[in-house]
DNA sequence: ACGGGCTCATTAGTATGATAAACTGATAAA
DNA sequence: TTTATCAGTTTATCATACTAATGAGCCCGT
């Protein structure tokens, strides 16, 4: 074994890994999962019919029944496929897919699906993270409040310290902003928020960053950050004050202003 | 077999089904993974370790080996569990459970596990609702403001008409309440957003559906249902009004207020 | 006493073949 | 036209091997 085995814990390795919490990797029946997951979300098969029989796939695949079968029910819980004796296997309705489900978000991605899922993306957190902020503002409680304020402090930190090496203070400044979101989501205390935030913010993650791939990352420094920084500043302020509705606004601001960069710099890579 | 089979497609079967979007039930298997996801989900082993391994699981289900593993497959498909050779088949950590999923969803419910999961799926309505009606004032199309007015106006019909059956009445009442807001979830085109609040509303009713079957339904009218009225009311305004902040604020007071009906209602039948 | 590597027991992973049961569609009967 | 029946297809379930990964303990060398 020539390359060393990725460090599990840095933040670097955790870039190149295909999404938080998408399980199965190992083994013939992981291979045989992750192929039919892709060839399915990336529309091989029409929402309403088809998919070979058990015995094809087989043959097809180079493997035994027992994992295909296996690999059938994994897809089936996750709302992609169904089987009926007699019927065969079908690929079912796009609304049945659990598309919050970290490893459908994994295939969608893998198959190309940005022009759907990166709208939608950008609109949950939207939708989502203004309440978010409106509810921590008035519901966090001491150690939350701490938190928030030390993730602030360190992005205003990362902020001022220049450094030579723009790529790695990129890295740095992305992930101090992604803990001071996730602050505010904790000081929520919603499970379920936090898993749905989780999924989002990995999916639009690992989108950016292939998009950006496609045409190498663009070495620069923080141009342009002044302004993303001051929204911050904003929102943690008015958090400070107790003002939740405030708050809450300037949060959605700051989410508008980071659609569009998004969507400029992927316009921009596009063309 | 003598009781009539429930009609699939009546509101009042819907109400007695699990919940929206749960798949597998047919046969040994739909049965073995019920069996095993209730127990799991409701602590029967605790998160760190144990399950008892493949053969001894056929003893005592009285299945065949292919039956236990495509079960775990299905739960290892949702978080529930991991599989390693040597090691055995492990609880994983709550964290890793696919709580979105409205399996997981469901079998925490059977399970009892009311006391964590209903404050959090309030606190997602909480979170998410204002945001979503902002969005929708200021991005709904004509289709879906034609929605949101015919679910508007058909709310103020049910609630204006008196009806001697009170149960039918409140029915009607829950429904046309539901509509309108998923006319708002509508206008803002979000598939993510859609399976997101499908479930937990679906949760959610099935939740207090449950516990107030305990102490039986109460027949009494609408009583107290005129300031729920009236905020919904404001909500409509201002999105006609195209006030989209002045419509988060209007939705967040109604839920607020639809949160502390719902403990009220609940601690009142729990004591 | 400590650490590295070996062996072996354990348990899931994979393969194969056989039978049962569920559904489809066509055909025959009422 | 409807219903019953039958044959064919495909998954559902079972049973039985065999393989491979992992962990525990042992042995050995230091």
């Amino acid at each position: 074994m020539i390359e060393p085995l990725r460090k599990p814990n840095s933040p670097f390795a955790r870039r190149q890994e295909p999404l938080a919490g998408v399980i199965e990797f190992r083994g013939i029946l992981g291979t045989a999962v992750a192929e039919l997951g892709t060839r399915i979300v990336g529309g091989e098969w029409q929402p309403g019919e088809a998919i070979l029989k058990e015995a094809d796939l087989c043959a097809e695949l180079g493997v035994s029944r027992s994992v295909i079968r296996e690999a059938f029910r994994i897809l089936g819980a996750k709302g992609l496929i169904r089987s009926r004796t007699s019927d065969g296997t079908r690929v079912l309705p796009r609304s049945e897919w659990r598309l919050l489900d970290p490893d459908v978000m994994d295939w969608r991605i893998k198959a190309g699906d940005t022009a759907t899922l990166l709208p939608d993306l950008l609109k949950v957190r939207l939708v989502l993270e203004p309440g978010i902020v409106h509810a921590a503002t008035h519901m966090a409680d001491d150690a939350a409040r701490e938190r928030i304020r030390a993730a602030w402090a360190a992005k205003e930190e990362v902020f001022h310290t220049p450094d030579p090496n723009y790529a790695e203070r990129r890295r740095r400044f992305i992930e101090a902003d992604l803990e001071f979101h996730r602050a505010f989501l904790a000081a929520v205390d919603s499970q379920l928020l936090s898993q749905l935030f989780s999924v989002i913010e990995a999916a639009l993650g690992l989108m950016v960053d292939m998009q950006m791939r496609v045409r190498g990352y663009d070495e620069t420094d923080l141009i342009g950050m002044d302004e993303s920084q001051q929204l911050h500043a904003a929102v943690f302020a008015e958090f400070e004050r107790g003002d939740a509705d405030a708050a809450e606004t300037a949060t959605r601001k700051l989410i508008e202003r980071a659609i569009l960069d998004a969507q400029d710099g992927l316009a921009q890579n596009a063309g």
